[in-house]
DNA sequence: CGCATTTGACCCAA
DNA sequence: TTGGGTCAAATGCG
């Protein structure tokens, strides 16, 4: 019988984290563990994606927590067994919004040798985030879009003067920002290509790192998380229908030509 | 077939 | 006694 053997380590995981954290909760989980008892290798992170830090994780409980609305997960390395390495984590989600928040408590320092792939997740994560962000913020305007619609029918039916203020500018606003975050992630991407012969950096967003000693097949741990997909698809078709449906938009091109050939041919 | 997840039971500190 | 954390058998999945 395996008794409980994650004894805490004193290393401190918080420069690791700290570019990905989201939210730092001022009254800390470390602080409140600092009263009850010495528990020094934990730090708590709020994010949207807790399953894809750069690490490989395998559940082993789930558990209601008293005064919780959402169950807690208990996630301890995938190489715990292996290379006896000691990180684990829990996992519960902290609001029930779209997309949800989670709480996520690091416990130890990983020893197993994948913490280079990791740091290229964490940039992931913070892209993935950013267009989820993004996509928040359309779907707000286009919300916008139709209240203003229905108020004033008429005038959608004609191009609205550039940049004059109103929907106008917050529809711009929002595709900035989408671009920009396109931009953020596909530059990321070269970046990484270019960054030589390192294989783990050279991995497009989302790829999984290569597998430490292990020749396994097993990718599901890496999939995007599912409160991020549609987010994420979505915000893909909807720049690609805007940026071709809606030329007014695309300020150095004149796509005139593509309508009249669409007509004409 | 092997690994990940699920889930009820168990352990233990408060 | 209670609640949080963990174990391990059962199950699912590729």
């Amino acid at each position: 019988m395996v008794k409980r053997s994650d004894n805490m380590d004193s290393s401190s995981e918080c420069s690791r984290g700290a570019h990905k954290r989201l939210l730092q909760d001022s009254r800390s989980y470390d602080q409140e563990n600092a009263m009850k008892k010495v528990c020094i290798g934990t730090r708590t992170e709020y994010t949207y994606a807790p399953y894809h830090d750069g690490y490989r994780w395998r559940k082993y409980g789930q558990k209601m927590i008293r005064g919780n609305s959402f169950p807690r997960c208990y996630y301890r390395c995938t190489y715990h067994q292996d290379h006896g390495c000691p990180a684990s984590k829990h996992v519960e989600q902290h609001n029930s919004e779209d997309p949800p928040l989670f709480r996520v408590i690091y416990t130890n320092e990983h020893t197993c040798g994948t913490s280079n792939s990791a740091s290229d997740y964490m940039a992931s994560s913070m892209q993935i985030q950013q267009i989820a962000d993004a996509s928040l913020r359309k779907a707000q305007a286009a919300e916008r879009l139709r209240k203003a619609e229905v108020e004033t029918p008429r005038l959608m039916h004609f191009p609205p003067p550039r940049c004059s203020g109103g929907y106008n500018m917050a529809m711009k606003e929002e595709k900035d920002v989408i671009v920009s975050s396109l931009l953020t992630v596909i530059r990321g991407c070269h970046i990484a290509e270019s960054a030589g012969n390192n294989s783990a950096a050279a991995l497009p967003v989302n790829r999984p790192p290569p597998a430490v000693a292990r020749s396994d097949h097993y990718s599901c741990s890496y999939a995007i998380s599912p409160e991020l997909l549609p987010a994420s698809d979505d915000l893909t078709l909807d720049f690609m229908l805007d940026s071709v449906l809606d030329p007014h938009w695309v300020e150095p091109l004149d796509l005139a030509w593509l309508k009249e050939s669409t007509h004409t041919g």
